[in-house]
DNA sequence: GGCGGCGGCACC
DNA sequence: AAACGGTGCCGCCGCC
């Protein structure tokens, strides 16, 4: 058991209203004082659409309380909707989505601090300790008693076969048992004094339970109010030094951005994205009916039942029936045990050689990816209204980029890409247009503002195409000559002209793929092995390693400015441990001196990435708050849907697309505001937008 | 029947 | 698979 601590106010458990309105007047009268309230909840179950409050607690340092549902309606206005009053939670979104089912339209007005979010930002780097029990550990010392020792195992599921419902306590059993107050023995009701004992200790044992739940509600709430309050000043102690960010300090950082993203994310959440379900399912058949018949194909050549999920008899099947020889072994995770690959490269390899078998696996996995995580996967998903609300976390990625969980709409194929067109059953809602706004080239322009090249910034400026020039350069061909290359291929697809690309076209279309494969490999701190590996793979034409080799230090030479950014970069990060990204946001790596070669040679390679990875997270983070909080854009009717890192994805009523088109690409090409003057606060090179609309997220232009 | 490792693969 | 950065999810398979 936990010892208790006599610096920590006791949970009381508020039950009358009497009681309730005495605890607002309290929390009115003091809440400044403090600046925020902990806010908690246990709710039926984890379900963000669903799932409701069963109990809920509110703390400052020296209170904390725990209160039925039923009395949210008396804190509603005065606290819960007063827009003064500040909220620190622990994943705050969870709590607010509550908080949102359980009345009409319970929302929490205040800021919600997210106490993972500024431990996040203290150190990225603590993966597994962001949570609210674990920060208290680290922090105070403290332990906090486990869910399972204050309510008990959730036993597994017990489906009954008549009506499909689970027959075992739920977790929203547990707690709403737990939080049922027990009823005292009455003396009459038990004439035998042994039955009487037993009563009383079956009552004292239950009032022990209750306490302990109660305790262990209110103590998550006030655990996130003094977590919140030491993590504001340690983030305070953390300077930041940036031209574009007001932000003095990571405190100063996140209330200016982090705590409005939060709710951001939220209402995005809320507004789910609206599918046509039609066409998912008008896919599913003509993809069973391939699959299927690839799967006979199999089956009859083998006179076997055969499994083409399982890589195991696709083992089998190529190395002892077809005696192939392996491509490549696997990486044998943390076994070990290294098997013979049936990836893609190694499929790709033997088609390339004629292997019928091989070619018609990789069409069965292409149609079973999609089939699995989309077509079937995404239907899921749909709420009533045919919209799916994913989960955007915002300390997903240790550069701060989004992620998307619950389903994943951060990896829809791309329509190029896609035989089936998932993307087109991405629409907008009733009288609305599907607004769909990208930024061009946004990591390498970063690259150019970081590294200050010359000829990279004049390129981008005077609008040349950067990896056109790079060939040109690299190779001493005419610009012009490489660009009518691009621009021949272009007039081929869509079907401008007739006569197939010369040889010579064809070269120079090789050198730009090679020159922009090896622009996106820089960015990502490749080696030139694995470039010519790429490129051997993208280009179906042997690239040697020494090419690779060349094709970086010739891409170098013509950005030279790079070079010596990358160069300088890899020097602080010896120095300092950490690099910053544009707002003065850390990745931190640790003494680079202490670790093993390869290790420090990783962290060089993670550094580089995370400064224009993590800038370009800032910008469209920046771009999105402008977006939501635009008077403009929210008069329009325009409503944020999703961010695909680079990507906005939004819908407004059709007649206004053209205005909200061209307010949406201004804030995007604008994200840091104006300076102190009233001008726009730009970089060295323009970061432009392009934005389409249309009524699927494929066919939006 | 739930869970986790693994291979494989979708996105930027 | 690799000296290429960052994610999440599917199905299989073995384990408990």
């Amino acid at each position: 058991m936990h010892t208790f601590d006599m610096s920590i106010p006791a949970g009381r458990w508020v039950e009358s209203e009497s009681e309730a309105r005495q605890w607002v007047e309290y929390f009115l009268k003091t809440h400044s004082l403090n600046n925020g309230l902990g806010l908690d909840s246990e709710t039926s179950g984890l379900d963000l659409k669903r799932d409701q409050v069963i109990v809920w607690s509110i703390a400052d340092v020296n209170n904390r309380i725990c209160l039925p549902a039923s009395l949210i309606p008396i804190f509603k206005e005065p606290i819960l909707e007063n827009p003064a009053i500040n909220f620190d939670l622990t994943n705050a979104k969870f709590d607010a989505h509550m908080f949102a089912n359980s009345g009409a339209d319970i929302s929490l007005a205040g800021e919600w601090r997210n106490t993972i979010v500024q431990s996040f930002l203290k150190n990225e780097n603590n993966q597994g300790r962001h949570g609210l029990k674990e920060c208290i550990v680290d922090h105070f010392g403290r332990t906090t008693p486990t869910f399972q020792e204050v309510f008990g195992k959730v036993p597994p599921k017990k489906i009954d076969k008549v009506t499909g419902l689970n027959l075992n306590p739920t977790v929203g059993d547990l707690i709403r048992r737990a939080f049922t107050p027990p009823v005292p023995p009455r003396r009459e009701d038990y004439p035998d004094p042994q039955l009487w004992d037993a009563a009383v200790l079956m009552y004292n044992d239950a009032l022990h339970k209750f306490q302990s739940a109660a305790d262990y509600a209110s103590l998550d709430a006030y655990n996130s109010h003094v977590l919140r309050l030491h993590f504001d000043e340690l983030l305070t102690t953390i300077p930041i030094r940036s031209n574009y960010s007001q932000a003095k300090n990571l405190r100063d950082y996140f209330y200016q951005t982090e705590v409005p993203f939060t709710k951001l994310l939220w209402k995005l959440e809320r507004r789910g994205v609206t599918v046509d379900r039609g066409h998912l399912l008008e896919q599913s058949g003509p993809m069973e009916k391939e699959m299927e018949e690839i799967q006979r194909e199999f089956n009859r050549y083998t006179g076997r039942l055969m499994n083409l999920d399982s890589t195991e008899n696709i083992r089998w099947f190529f190395f002892d029936h077809l005696k192939k020889t392996p491509v490549k072994m696997t990486k044998g995770g943390t076994t070990g045990i290294k098997k013979a690959s049936t990836d893609f490269d190694t499929l790709d390899t033997w088609a390339g050689q004629g292997d019928e078998w091989a070619t018609k696996l990789l069409r069965y996995r292409s149609i079973r990816k999609t089939h699995g995580t989309y077509v079937e996967g995404l239907q899921k998903w749909l709420d009533p209204y045919y919209r799916i609300h994913t989960s955007l976390n915002q300390t997903g990625a240790v550069t701060m980029r989004l992620s998307s969980s619950e389903p994943n709409l951060q990896n829809i194929p791309r329509p190029s890409e896609d035989r089936f067109k998932i993307r087109e059953a991405f629409i907008h809602g009733p009288r609305m247009k599907l607004v769909v706004a990208d930024y061009e080239q946004l990591e390498m322009r970063l690259m150019a503002h970081f590294s200050g090249d010359e000829k990279m910034i004049g390129a981008i400026r005077d609008g040349t195409d950067l990896h056109c020039l790079t060939v040109a350069e690299m190779y001493g061909i005419p610009y012009d000559d490489v660009m009518a290359a691009k621009k021949a291929e272009k007039a081929v697809n869509d079907g401008k002209r007739s006569q197939p690309l010369t040889e010579r076209e064809i070269e120079l279309l090789f050198y730009r793929q090679a020159a922009k494969a090896t622009g996106f490999g820089i960015i990502y701190g490749i080696g030139g092995e694995h470039l010519a590996a790429n490129l051997t793979q993208e280009l179906k034409r042997l690239v040697t390693p020494q090419e690779g080799f060349d094709l970086i230090k010739k891409w170098f030479g013509v950005f030279p400015g790079v070079k010596a950014y990358i160069e300088e970069q890899k020097m602080l990060l010896w120095q300092n441990g950490y690099v910053e990204t544009i707002v003065g946001r850390f990745r931190r790596f640790g003494a680079l001196q202490g670790m093993a070669k390869k290790d420090a040679k990783q962290a060089e390679r993670q550094a580089g990435n995370a400064i224009v990875q993590g800038t370009a997270a800032d910008i469209a983070k920046n771009a999105m708050l402008l977006c939501e909080h635009d008077p403009e854009l929210n008069a329009l009717g325009y409503r944020l849907l999703l961010q695909i890192h680079d990507e906005l994805l939004g819908e407004c009523p059709e007649e206004n697309v053209v205005k909200v088109k061209a307010r949406v690409k201004y804030l995007m090409e604008n994200p840091f505001g104006n300076d102190s003057f009233g001008t726009p606060l730009r970089l060295s090179v323009p970061l432009p937008a392009s934005v389409g609309h249309g009524d699927t997220w494929a066919t939006a232009k």
